[in-house]
DNA sequence: CGGAGACTTGACTTATATCAAAGCGTGTGG
DNA sequence: CCACACGCTTTGATATAAGTCAAGTCTCCG
């Protein structure tokens, strides 16, 4: 009896009982049969800032849970213009399901931990347990509807509502936990100014400026570059542009 | 006998017989008898361009396949600032899944004719025929493509690349029987200037300044301000930016 | 024919990009 | 332990793409 086939005596396997996704994440959907097989074929991974997960238009042959992190979604024009065209934090399930290649690029932002599973077992489970398919199917649209937010906010808001959305949407989304009414807040920014900016359709001097000016307005405080403290979330929300 | 129950030989509702969502759309995952049921819970609609299908934060009790014309999906910030988020085609699905309330507007951008169905018609539709609820996922993945595809184009392009992959776009959607390849394409414009710039996040007068140097380099040429030709579908995916 | 809405074009303004230089912070090797 | 190098950030000066304001013109339709 191997670790990863160890079973607690509510049947489930070890690996998945300690994690998150087991509950939020998708697969909160199995029942303790279905988690045996999944995990069976599961392997956990830490990986550094910066590493490439899935390229654009590359085969992929595995999906992930993100467990921890941040991973940026991105998009490249040819001459070197990038976008990032979503975030993903725990629990959120990685891989775009029913094709063979990714529209996108999928890099860690953070360092991210993952669990990840062959193509093939994800593909079985959706078949087998119809409530797994319904939880990516929610992700889906909740991802649809985020990046439908943010187009909003990249097409239509100015430079400090966009950069004041953004600290919000941190804010909000690094600890889920926290009362969303709470008066301040206090997280690491996953993201370099650079990459910000290319969330934002900004330049990261025009991010740099934009948090100066928050920061002056005693709106924020900074420190260490990524530390942020928010000590006025009313103050950030009425920036955020309606 | 109602003319919506009335049966063909061959087992199909005759409200579907001659409908392009049957083959494409998300009714094609379903068998004669499904159809039936759902034929005669279902109702055709035509409606002008610039009513209001459905409302932000509105709660919705129906769902609709667009049979022919164009949908626009709007969010607007509290100034007045507008964003149109997608288009929809026939025969795409309007309707945001296992959701109270929409998180968009929609509204027809030209002449649009609808078949429509109650909420609990569609819901039981996914329990009783997977297949069904199938096709809603892929639509709804193949609308959270397009939409960060188009972040790119809103957040990264030049005024004049945006216009090109507008351009591009529609002429790809209109008629998607054409050649990708045709050296030439036709077609009337789906949305103004106005409309143009909501979904570009750009002015109408950008727009039109862009649509003139089209014409002005030969690319395109245009009649009675919405008919469109494109002379040169290499010169307008040059335009494109990458 | 006439009026309303959509579109074009021109002159000018402005928010953000671009270019440039200097300041931090963290980790490394002497 | 210091120094120095590298990447990230801040800040300033200037340029520019797109926005704004303001006439007009075109088209459709009653």
């Amino acid at each position: 009896m191997t670790a990863q086939q160890d079973i607690h005596s509510s049947g489930i396997p070890v690996l998945c009982l300690s994690c998150e996704g087991r509950h939020r994440g998708p697969c909160g959907a199995l029942d303790p049969d279905h988690l045996v097989g999944l995990a069976k074929t599961a392997s956990r991974h830490k990986v550094e800032p910066g590493v490439k997960l899935v390229g654009e238009a590359e085969t992929v042959d595995s999906y992930s849970n993100v467990l921890s992190g941040v991973v940026k979604l991105t998009k490249t024009l040819s001459d070197g213009r990038q976008q990032i065209v979503g975030l993903q934090f725990a629990p959120d399930f990685l891989g775009r399901p029913f094709k063979m290649d990714s529209p996108i690029n999928a890099e860690a932002a953070t360092v991210v931990s993952l669990c990840s599973f062959p193509k093939a077992a994800v593909v079985r489970m959706m078949k087998d347990a119809p409530e797994f398919e319904r939880r990516l199917f929610k992700q889906a649209l909740v991802e649809l509807d985020a990046a439908r937010e943010w187009m909003v906010t990249v097409g239509r808001k100015t430079a400090s509502e966009k950069v004041a959305s953004f600290l919000l949407m941190i804010a909000r989304s690094i600890d889920r936990t926290v009362d969303p009414a709470a008066k301040s807040a206090c997280f690491d920014l996953p993201l370099t100014r650079g990459d910000i900016a290319d969330f934002l359709a900004l330049r990261f001097e025009t991010v740099s400026r934009q948090l100066t000016r928050l920061r002056a307005d005693g709106i924020i405080r900074i420190e260490n570059n990524r530390h942020v403290t928010v000590d006025s979330m009313s103050g950030l929300e009425r920036r955020c542009g309606g």
